[in-house]
DNA sequence: GCACGGGTGCTACAGTATGTAACGTGACAT
DNA sequence: ATGTCACGTTACATACTGTAGCACCCGTGC
């Protein structure tokens, strides 16, 4: 199954930013994450633990403990999550039809039948 | 632009079933609202009222007056929205790549290579 | 004219998530 | 012992939501 949980919460530009540095990095301590994204949101240290710390009790992360420093990792690949995002949509607008919403983005232009064809096409010749 | 999607902020269940009565009945009163979703929510007039002056608030309704009482209707049309969410899911997710989305969605077993062949078909063959 | 009922806006309050961080504490190196 | 690193606890402002009371206006009936 592709783990469930998580509560189907959006996340904030924030949160993303941070998830986004540990999938990149596979393993990322506070400190790491703290650096990685200090230009665009400059935080303390504290600030971003905390941060850590909520991510990890939505169920976003997991860490395991080296030396005396926390070692955050995701708990669900990157994908998976996105997916899970668009599923809960879908869900909601188009009663679970995946067909229904593939269908409804050609509606409302945001896929063209061409790249649909070529999808297909891709996708065939990949398997 | 395909409307700029209002504020990418999802919609609660109670919001979603507001919205969906609306969408559903094209136009619709306050009274009408709380009397269809009583049932799942029962909320009183006033704060009925006050949920449909947030959600027009936030761009998703507009109203016209029809002797005093206030006539709602929704401003983007069920799909947009829907299309709309799931955009904002695919700029983060994806760096706003649609196919790359579709095949996400193909990766994570949520759209089979059958059903995209069986879509890429239907579409062609509507247009 | 005036009360009444329907419909409205204004105001409010508790609950929850978020962004942000100070502070206290325990472990390890010196 | 002492400083330093990393951690947890606690806190506070902001924002949105769910929920609703209440004051106010307008048309209809008396």
């Amino acid at each position: 199954m592709t783990s469930r949980s998580i509560h189907a919460r959006p996340l904030t530009k924030l949160q993303q930013a941070i998830l986004d540095f540990i999938w990149s990095n596979t393993t990322a301590t506070a400190e790491q994450v703290r650096a990685a994204i200090a230009a665009d949101h400059p935080l303390r240290e504290s600030s971003m633990r905390t941060l850590l710390r909520r991510l990890e009790a939505q169920g976003y992360l997991a860490h395991s403990v080296e030396g005396q420093t926390f070692v955050y990792r995701a708990t669900a690949a990157r994908g998976s999550v996105a997916v899970g995002a668009v599923r809960s949509v879908i869900e909601r607008f188009w009663a679970g039809s995946v067909e229904q919403f593939v269908l409804g983005m050609v509606d409302e232009k945001v896929l063209t039948p061409a790249q649909l064809e070529k999808l297909a096409r891709k996708v065939r010749n990949a398997k």
